[in-house]
DNA sequence: AAAGTGCATGCAAAGGTTTGCATTGCCAAA
DNA sequence: TTTGGCAATGCAAACCTTTGCATGCACTTT
């Protein structure tokens, strides 16, 4: 008995041949014979041996693990979405690093810092709501990382991206919300520098333009961040409108339920004065009252194909650079928070 | 220029020095120059160097990398407990790994024998609810990794626990709901092998007997996994009862939630005909109608804490197996779904 | 001048595995 | 018998860093 954990010369030792046929044996190579493999493999199943990944990796400068660079996990929205990676690269050779940056730009730096250097061989990612610039992503590619994008788009960074139409998205809830009758409808925002913000925003834009519909600059907010004071305080600044809006699309399900929290509390009646769509179909949006109409997207599935994407180019590694971008079409889900009842009070 | 990344040997090259002097330089080794060490830094910081850590690794038999066995992110518990523990590790040398079980046996015996593999440092775990043999955990401690294990305890296994007093949430609940004259109070219970389901069922027990209310089998019913389907029949089973509950104390707020849905369905008044109380105080819990009485834990505390237990262990290897056990106090939370409304009824 | 002291650095091994090339032994063809 | 070829295995380098011990040098002390 030695001291630590079998390695392959123990093996080679035992059998007084040398380290590399072990390997050879252990890993099929065609000119072992099969008697010596067959010792090989019995020996080795008989002290428990374990390869060691720690100096494969080193030999491989590779760390078979990929990075995932979320901004929270707290949400519905993201956990499933990494749920979905996880699903899929279970099933592969890699292990999976989930890092938080908690919608901090510093943060992701460092994260991006972090996975350098441990040697990443691909990264997932979705930025935070603080970056503006993706020079560290740039950075991780030009050493030779596949980097895919998902949901949140980084605009200049030339990499797969698997995003939502949410344009398409927003534009569905308010061209509904104008078929309901609403016409003087709020849009609270998200985060400015994010992708989804802007496209929400133009969606919103558009479906009023196209159909006639005024737009009013004080009808539209942004939050800066998440926390629920500030998208209290972002509700008011639109609910003290001299003209009170007839509908709220927010920027997101949590924006949504915060907003509607607020409406309650300064007397409104949902939907009875006012409509209320979010953007998610987290799964609680379901169980509130009321029940909240909101724009449904293929978490799970946008998370697999992120990581199947993300394989694809692990395994052939010389691949000319020829990116993927793939689109999700989000669906409308149409709940009692919004209701067809302003027909009759327009004239 | 050379081909891959900058070594430690380029850098000795380049300066006509030995690697090892470079290596002692970088670490700030007293046996070196000044004079060396600003210049091996300065060239280090020209070319961009970044230390191998692949190497290190090898050499020193660990993966700098601690792994955290969840079985789910997408509710608010687990998330919020891993936010904890990233906000902690971060701080660290250590990256964290981590793993979702989907509440399966198989998938947590795999991926502890992946962790063991990559030669993981430490674990961070909370068993799958199917799991009721914890030998696969014991394995790993034989070979010198520390195991905390947070929430769902593992009964039998020695090691550094991080829980709740489900116990005396459950008491605390179930004398409220005792308090507010209930006395036909049902247990929707969570899957049978978990200590926190055994927990919170003993504190169920437990204050209806000290306040000699009569314990009705019938009044108790568990699930065996957490789907909506199952849910709803455990509830439906709870309902069909020829005396009818006049309250559910359910295992958890999810758990609470769809048995809401379920007695809406059914035409019950929440909580007219019968008041509901859950247990984590899900974010959204505040939300629903009515808003669901609960009982808080501190979640994210607890993720920290659990952390650095681990980190403690790993920057003392050698101390002697004294285990921490500790127990947070989970606080009652009452808000609409229960309601003082049975003293009338009563008599 | 010889011996002693201490500072600054170099050498080489170690960590476990893979892999291109070299080597050995054996049999068949010339 | 020599040569060629093949099958099976061994050798050694490579991946990059750290670290115990050795070395070299200059200066002080006797």
């Amino acid at each position: 008995m030695k001291k630590g954990r079998v390695t392959i010369k123990d093996i080679a030792r035992e059998l007084n041949i040398a380290p590399s046929t072990v390997s050879r044996a252990l890993n099929d190579h065609p000119a072992i014979k099969k008697e010596t493999k067959e010792a090989v493999k019995a020996l080795a199943e008989k002290l428990d041996y374990q390869p060691n990944l720690l100096a494969l990796n080193l030999l491989q400068k590779k760390s078979n693990t990929i990075g995932v660079i979320v901004p929270e996990i707290t949400g519905h929205f993201f956990s499933a979405i990494i749920t979905g990676v996880q699903d899929v690269i279970v099933h592969s050779e890699y292990n999976i690093m989930i890092c938080l940056s908690n919608e901090s730009y510093e943060e992701e730096l460092t994260i991006v810092k972090r996975l350098s250097k441990i040697q990443i061989d691909g990264v997932l990612v979705s930025p935070s709501s603080e970056t503006k610039n993706f020079d560290h992503f740039k950075k991780l590619q030009k050493s030779g990382i596949p980097i895919v994008v998902f949901d949140r788009d980084c605009p200049g960074l030339e990499a797969d991206k698997v995003l939502v139409d949410d344009y398409f998205g927003a534009f569905q809830a308010v061209e509904y919300l104008i078929g309901i009758g609403c016409n003087r409808i709020a849009h609270l925002g998200g985060p400015l520098n994010l992708s989804t913000t802007e496209h929400r925003l133009q969606g919103y834009l558009d479906a009023l333009h196209k159909n006639k519909v005024a737009v009013n600059d004080q009808y539209v907010v942004h939050v800066s961040g998440f926390s629920h004071e500030e998208v209290e305080l972002a509700t008011k600044e639109l609910l003290n409108n001299n003209e009170l809006p007839d509908a709220i699309f927010a920027y997101s399900d949590n924006l949504a339920i915060s907003a509607m929290h607020t409406a309650k509390e300064l007397g409104l009646q949902i939907p009875g004065q006012i409509s209320i769509v979010g953007f998610d179909d987290e799964p609680h949006s379901a169980f509130i009252t009321p029940a909240l109409s909101t724009v449904w997207q293929p978490v799970y599935s946008m998370g697999m194909l992120s990581a199947r994407i993300l394989l694809s180019h692990l395994k052939n590694p010389n691949t000319p650079p020829e990116y993927r971008k793939e689109v999700f079409k989000p669906e409308l889900v149409i709940r009692a928070s919004s209701k067809e009842n302003k027909l009759v009070s327009e004239d």
